[in-house]
RNA sequence: GGCCCCAUAGUCUAGCGGUUAGGACGUCGGCCUCUCACGCCGAAAACAAGGGUUCAAGUCCCUUUGGGGUCACCA
């Protein structure tokens, strides 16, 4: 059966390594609308190959992102289905015993070469500016018999991908056609790691199979890999799908969005009063036109109206200028109980005033304190007009000072969770290593995430206010001060 | 650098051989008005360049340029 005659089902498979990305609410959004508009199946798939990567809190975010946006499914992890295991973590038998057909079938090998010399092999193309890099297939050689033997006995190894030698792949793609690779530029990819864990390509692969999906609807950063899938396909005998590749959200810059140029998490555009409904169509807008003028829509006429025919190539750039303006239109025609539910879901919650209360309570004489006391809980970006003067470290360049934020903020984003024990650990480390005094570094970070001098403990502060906005504050500091002359 | 993708205003886009190149965000100006915001009206602003094909190219083809992605035991 063709491909396009199967019954719709499609899927994300989101990898469970940080905050939810708006990346992944965008091909999920498109995943979805298609899949809902041809009474097709959406699936989630969490890709937790890398357990070096995965994150405990990372998948339940996605799950609760999704949801927030509005996107349900109907296979996943959390809701089960006729195809699981979803997480792929639980899935290693099915890869091993596939990788046993790859290599009966001689459309795979086994590797023995070491990290050390992987990393010499790629040392010496890139010095020799090599046009292609890839593994040298020093092991594609091997005799069948002698790497069975090193097998048994335990001997550490990879299982590679044996793409063939001369020829080219052609992968289809629905949005462009016929996109045309030649095989020497395909790699001899890893298929299976030495833990035993599949690569991304392997598992992909053999779960979309599985699963019966039949578009495969992801970034543009995956058509160059996708020859590889392509072979795959071929060596185990399988009809692959049908391939769409969406293109890329951009930075103002036009490259690929990242968190350093943008907000990139989904609870970041939530903390900061971004409207599901508004986020979701401002989403449908980068890439997908609905017809017409027609700006604003909401995701059950999107299905409606869906079309693989209206989605652009060009690499949309994400404006937030036009997602607050699409928000505000959502928000003016909300009625004004609406708003105050939105607004109690939000930062007027029971649970985040306790919190707020907690630390503010002794700090307020009377009632009519707290909202003046507390402002900056309740806020977004803030103004720093009146304390950029203080923001300084003595005797540390401005530069010096915007630079060493921008460490912090890093350095906060590759930990998990985020607690005053975690961030005061990582202040404190981050202060020491810079040799400055905690009393400048803290009064710095207190600048830059509440704009005022006094404030409750800064940790606890930075916990209450969350990981999105305090970290959001910190670059707005960093770039502010780094700008100083 | 190799390979691949892409190309209409600052940004998101409509256009699918013949249009005064349309809409939206943003910007600027005006109206409304007790202020502000909303709303309304208006303005500036685009087919990357060069070759073809054609009676006719933003639309088709090629080249160049520009941008992007990708080249991991990450996804």
């Amino acid at each position: 059966m063709a491909a396009t005659d199967r019954p719709v089902r499609v899927r994300i498979a989101p990898s469970p390594t940080g905050d939810p990305h708006v990346g992944t609410a965008y091909v999920a959004l498109f995943n979805h609308a298609f899949a809902r508009q041809q009474g097709g199946k959406f699936i989630l798939r969490i890709e937790d190959t890398d357990q070096s990567r995965a994150r405990a809190d990372s998948e339940q975010m996605i799950f609760d992102a999704l949801r927030w946006v509005g996107l349900d499914w109907d296979e996943g992890p959390d809701v089960g289905g006729p195809f699981g295991p979803y997480r792929q973590s639980e899935r290693r038998a099915i890869y091993a015993e596939h990788v046993a057909i790859l290599l009966q079938r001689g459309a795979a090998y086994r590797c023995f070469c070491t990290a050390e010399r992987l990393t010499e092999v790629r040392a010496a193309q890139q010095a020799a500016k090599a046009s292609v890099l890839g593994y040298d297939r020093h092991c594609r050689g091997l005799d069948a018999a002698d790497s069975d033997r090193r097998a048994a006995a335990g001997e550490a190894h990879v299982i590679r991908l044996a793409a063939p030698l001369k020829g080219r792949v052609v992968v289809h793609d629905r949005l462009r056609g016929e996109v045309p690779f030649e095989v020497t530029q395909i790699d001899d990819q890893v298929l299976l790691k030495s833990d035993g864990m599949p690569t991304y390509h392997l598992a992909n692969v053999v779960d979309d199979h599985l699963m019966e999906i039949s578009h495969v609807i992801r970034a543009e950063e995956w058509i160059s890999s996708t020859p590889k899938h392509v072979l795959l396909y071929q060596g185990f005998g399988w009809d692959p799908p049908e391939f769409i590749h969406l293109p890329l959200l951009r930075n103002a810059d036009k490259s690929k969005i990242s968190k350093r140029k943008n907000p990139v998490s989904i609870n970041y555009y939530r903390d900061a009063g971004i409207l599901p409904q508004a986020l979701l169509n401002f989403l449908a807008l980068m890439g997908w036109s609905f017809g017409g003028d027609r700006e604003k829509f909401t995701l059950a006429e999107m299905i409606e109206a869906f079309g693989w025919d209206k989605v652009s190539l060009g690499g949309p750039v994400f404006n937030l200028d036009k997602l607050v303006w699409l928000n505000e239109k959502y928000l003016h025609e909300l009625s004004h109980e609406e708003v105050v539910d939105a607004l109690l879901a939000w930062r007027l919650s029971r649970a985040h005033l306790v919190e707020v209360v907690r630390l503010v309570r002794e700090r307020i004489k009377r009632l009519d304190e707290f909202v003046p006391a507390t402002e900056y809980f309740f806020s977004g970006d803030l103004d720093y007009a009146a304390v950029i003067a203080e923001m300084v470290v003595p005797d540390v360049e401005p530069v010096r000072v915007g630079r060493a934020l921008l460490e912090l903020v890093e350095r906060l984003e590759a930990r998990e969770g985020w607690d005053h024990a975690m961030l005061e650990e990582e202040a404190r480390a981050w202060c020491q290593e810079l040799g400055w005094k905690t009393k400048h570094a803290f009064m710095l970070l207190r600048l830059a995430v509440t704009g005022r001098k006094a404030s409750p403990p800064l940790f606890d502060t930075m916990a209450v206010l969350g990981k999105e906005v305090s970290r959001r504050r910190l670059r707005a500091a960093a770039e502010l001060v780094a700008a100083r002359t």
